[in-house]
RNA sequence: GCGUGCCUAGCUCAGUUGGUUAGAGCACCUCGUUUACACCGAGGGGGUCAGGGGUUCGAAUCCCUUGGCACGCACCA
């Protein structure tokens, strides 16, 4: 047996561990007995490297699954990655950019580009795999999955073909959100708000004023919009050029003169405005006038529709029906065929509309229009301190341009027969639609996230969710499994036989494969054993920013696919966040490579840093401070685990515990019992996910109980060895309890204590075992406790080192008994020559005491005690005390206190008062006694 | 505009059916090399649980309200 070193190095160990783990077969689940549990990896995208928030994620699943696979489950953990369409493309596309490679697609075309994605992903794939083992993650590689290899293309194929086939997709022309950068289009989720102040401008449209933050998109015929309803003047004045003029204006803004000097900032009228005509917005409809824009003159007519906002500018407004979803819907509902006008192109460029500004970019044509648009006194007002938001493509951060293209998507409103159910409230054969469908097995509770408080968030989203846009412009992806020819069109998992088909262009967008991830990954379309086994998943996690896009598009597929649930929970972690509570990002460069955390202080301190503190749904920080903690604390458990073992004699050496240890004294007793109580407890709080609090459990008793006071009385308490049975228990217990949170060090230090042939990994859960004990035991432990740590407090007081001896007297009838046949351990524990235990003791002049329920100590300092520090502690201590006794006596002398409250309540609040009481009347002895 | 979360010791956070004189880790102060560990041990100081109101015998915990911070959804001519 290797001699355990003093401190350990984790660096030293966990490779090796982890391939022994991986060699034991272990992680395979087809090596195990029992009941299936299963978890699938959430599929890291092969877009780099993993952080924290990945180790975090590992950390968490894999403490859930090294918890059931030694509760003697068949546990699989699937892992894989995901090829994360857009990002992956636009991350690789921006590596070719900075290469010198300016137009990437257009330079190497489709295969050559595909096959530089493919390298990276590749590469990236291979780092990130690395990671995880490096955490310690027990998943069975045998079974390693990616988004994008044959069996899942099949399946994306098959679920697209059954999907077409029940009318639940379809292609069609809508506005769709066009990200530049990405050059695709992105589903209304995958976008970001921007918050940005531009200027908001009031142009001039005949007598009309129009208010816009994008000038360049007035440059076409349009409708010019009032409300049907609404009031609105015409007013006379003189303009800057000493003409008379007249402008129609909504009434509420001709009635706010402020609002009316910012709407009309630029106009520098020279005279009043005089109202010479007051109408409704529906007379004033169908007029037609011709009127300048920036790009030449432009035919307008007047139309009432209801859109309009009475309150904003001048309460009228043109449209851009290509560029903008209001627009759109509203030339749609109203037929407005000839305002489809293509002003901007797929490049972001205007168009030949434009006039002069064609072939400008958006932001430039901005610009440029304005000044031209000021030249020609069209410009009557503007407002620099705007604040909108602008929607941002969530991988290439570009603006998105709302476009009207043709595409595919997923109906979520349409009714289809499910053919299989398993599901509790929706029977194989009913009708439904997919939004029903997601909706329903989260409120039948089949799926059950937590914390609660996202069912809220989940249905928020979806009672919002339009038809799903899932076709792609990009190349990196599941080609949509759709061929034409001439007219035909033809949806299948393979191509179609014969000849001059040609293959949709578009890809899939990436959380449509992701979206079949924990059934696709187990075989399907096939009816495989694993399906069978492992389907539906018990567990899942992750973080909230993820919810929309993954765990509801599960739901979606699986419940549409197989009639099942994805998974039965979902635990959803916060975001893990740097010191200063600012998210981790590459642009902040504040980025912590979790690799670097585990070189320089091991996977297991990293994990635990992770998993401790962080409770379901909340944001955590990452400190240094905390590995570093985390580390002392593994340290600590390698540290006692090397002593539990030099104590041990070797034929009591056994991982298995088959009945409980003999208990010699009562420290012994103490510790057995306290020890049953954490199994019990931790047992609960993992199964209720509660991890931070089982930790902390844990760790106070590791720590706490056992390091410095079991183990500091075992060692005064054995001469021999009649500790190793005790001791062995509570080694092998502590090591298997902390195993699913600290895995490398446990396995470490097992496999030196108990054997190379031993695996941690698969030993048993530890159980409960009744303890035969009295409760007094606890309480009789605290008494001895108590008195260890007053006269500690003493001598810290006073400053006495433990080379100088204590005369120490304790005054006792209720305890002497117990006090007695500990005397050993406190006298071994204080250093003490000797003391005395009375039922009454002569206080001195040259005694200084403290007292406890039942007891009351007192040390004889001779000359050294202090009177003025002596009446001072005891004041103190008669302040913590008196104000609670009052209160007790105040509460129980409330009758409907005692009346109303249960009698246990009562009962223990009587108990505590008359604690409180005797140790206050000692008090206020020892206080009389200085006088 | 609608909604959610958070505000507890100097810092980071626990505190899950309302009932311990409100906890932990770090930091801080004092002491200490006692044969597991200085990645340590012993002792200590530190909080009117954001403010106000209510329900209750009893509130950090439930309700209302004010303020601050963060976030989601919607709007975004």
């Amino acid at each position: 047996m290797k001699e355990m070193e003093k401190a350990y190095e984790p660096s030293k160990f966990e490779d090796e561990i982890y391939q022994k783990w991986i060699d034991s077969g272990f992680f395979n689940p087809d090596n195990l007995e029992g009941e299936p549990f299963s978890v699938m990896m959430p599929p890291p995208n092969v877009t780099g490297i993993l952080h924290l928030g990945h180790a975090l994620e590992n950390s968490l699943m894999d403490l859930m699954v090294r918890y059931q696979r030694m509760q003697g489950k068949k546990v699989l953990l699937l892992p894989g990655t995901d090829h994360a369409a857009v990002a992956t493309q636009a991350k690789v596309e921006g590596l070719l950019v900075k290469e010198g490679i300016e137009h990437p697609r257009e330079e190497l075309g489709r295969e050559e580009l595909l096959s530089r994605i493919r390298t990276f992903a590749e590469d990236s794939k291979a780092t990130i795999l690395g990671q995880i083992r490096k955490l310690g993650t027990s998943a069975d590689w045998s079974r390693l999955r990616y988004t994008f290899d044959d069996d899942r293309n099949r399946a994306v194929n098959e679920i697209f073909k059954r999907m077409y086939d029940d009318g639940l997709i379809y292609r069609g022309t809508r506005l769709i959100n066009w990200s530049i950068g990405a050059q695709s289009v992105l589903s209304d989720d995958e976008l970001e708000w921007d918050e940005k102040q531009e200027p908001f401008y009031y142009i001039r449209c005949g007598n009309f004023v129009i208010g816009t933050v994008r000038p360049e998109t007035k440059c076409a015929n349009s409708p010019l919009v009032v409300h049907p309803e609404g009031v609105y003047v015409k007013v006379r004045f003189t303009n800057a050029d000493g003409e008379t003029d007249e402008l129609i204006l909504s009434k509420n803004l001709f009635d706010d003169k402020e609002q009316m000097e910012n709407v009309l900032s630029a106009l520098q009228p020279q005279s009043e405005f005089v109202v010479i005509e007051e109408k409704m917005g529906k007379e004033l409809e169908g007029q037609t006038f011709e009127y300048e824009t920036y790009a030449g003159s432009r035919t307008f007519t007047v139309l009432a529709d209801e859109v309009i906002d009475m309150e904003k500018g001048a309460g009228a407004m043109t449209i851009s029906s290509n560029h903008s979803a209001d627009d759109y819907d509203l030339a749609n509902r109203r037929g407005l065929d000839e305002t489809f006008i293509q002003k901007i192109d797929f490049s972001g460029k205007m168009t030949s509309i434009a006039g002069e500004l064609e072939g400008e970019t958006i932001e430039s044509a901005r610009k440029k229009s304005v000044q031209i648009m000021k030249d020609k006194g069209l410009i009557v007002g503007e407002d620099v301190s705007y604040v909108h938001r602008v929607p941002l493509c969530y991988r290439t951060k570009t603006v998105i341009e709302p476009m009207v293209s043709n595409q595919w998507f997923v109906d979520v409103n349409k009714k289809f027969v499910l053919k299989q159910s398993k599901l509790k409230d929706i029977k194989a054969g009913q009708e439904v639609t997919l939004k029903e469908l997601m909706q329903t097995v989260v409120r039948s509770g089949e799926v059950n996230i937590l914390p609660d408080r996202y069912n809220k968030t989940y249905f928020e989203w979806i009672d919002n969710l339009r038809d799903w846009c899932i076709s792609r412009q990009i190349w990196w992806g599941h080609r949509i499994p759709v061929w034409y020819r001439g007219e035909e069109v033809y949806c299948g998992v393979e191509a179609p036989q014969g000849d001059g088909w040609t293959q949709d262009e578009d890809t899939l967008d990436t959380w449509f494969s992701s979206g079949l991830w924990t059934f696709s990954t187990l075989g399907w379309p096939d009816q495989t054993e694993d399906l069978k086994l492992f389907h539906p998943t018990n567990w899942m996690q992750m973080g909230w920013e993820i919810l929309f896009f993954w765990m509801a598009r599960m739901i979606l597929m699986t419940t549409y696919a197989i009639g099942e649930i994805p998974f039965s929970n979902v635990y959803i972690h916060g975001m893990l966040r740097d010191k200063d509570g600012k998210k981790f990002s590459k642009s902040a460069g504040n980025g912590i490579d979790p690799l670097e955390m585990i070189e320089q202080y091991g996977a297991d301190a990293l994990r635990y840093s992770l998993v401790t503190g962080c409770t379901p749904g909340n944001d955590s920080r990452f400190y240094i401070e905390k590995v570093e903690d985390a580390r002392n604390l593994v340290n600590k458990l390698w540290n006692l685990s090397r002593f539990m073992k030099g104590n041990i004699r070797e034929s009591a050496l056994t991982p298995e515990i088959s009945q409980m240890p003999q208990a010699y004294t009562l420290a012994d007793q103490w510790v057995i019992q306290k020890l049953q109580n954490t199994i019990t407890q931790v047992n609960t709080l993992v199964a209720e996910y509660q991890f931070t609090l089982a930790l902390e459990k844990l760790r106070e008793f590791t720590w706490n109980d056992v390091a410095d006071w079991y183990l500091e009385i075992a060692k005064r308490e054995s001469e021999g060895e009649e500790k190793s049975e005790i001791l062995n228990v509570i080694l092998s217990t502590l090591l298997r309890l902390w195993h699913p949170f600290m895995p490398f060090v446990t396995e470490a230090i097992w496999q030196n204590v108990y054997g190379e042939e031993q695996i941690i990994m698969v030993a048993p859960w530890p159980k409960a075992m009744s303890t035969q004990g009295n409760e007094k035991i606890e309480n009789q432990f605290e008494i001895v406790r108590s008195v260890i740590t007053g006269l500690r407090n003493i001598r810290g007081e006073y400053n006495i080192p433990y080379t100088v001896d204590l005369s120490v007297s304790i005054e006792t009838e209720e305890f002497q008994v117990l006090l007695d046949s500990q005397a050993q351990v406190i006298q071994k524990l204080l250093k003490l020559q000797s003391f005395t235990i009375a039922p009454q003791i002569d206080k001195t002049d040259t005694m200084v005491s403290f007292v406890d329920t039942g007891v009351t100590v007192y040390v004889d300092l001779a000359g050294a005690v202090d009177f003025e520090k002596e009446k001072e502690r005891i004041q103190k201590e008669i302040d913590g005390i008196e104000p609670y006794v009052i209160a007790q006596e105040k509460k129980l002398s409330n009758e409907s206190f005692v009346s109303n409250a249960p009698e246990a309540v009562v009962n223990q609040e009587k108990e505590k008062l008359a604690k409180a009481k005797e140790n206050l009347k000692k008090l206020k002895e020892q206080q009389e006694s200085f006088v």
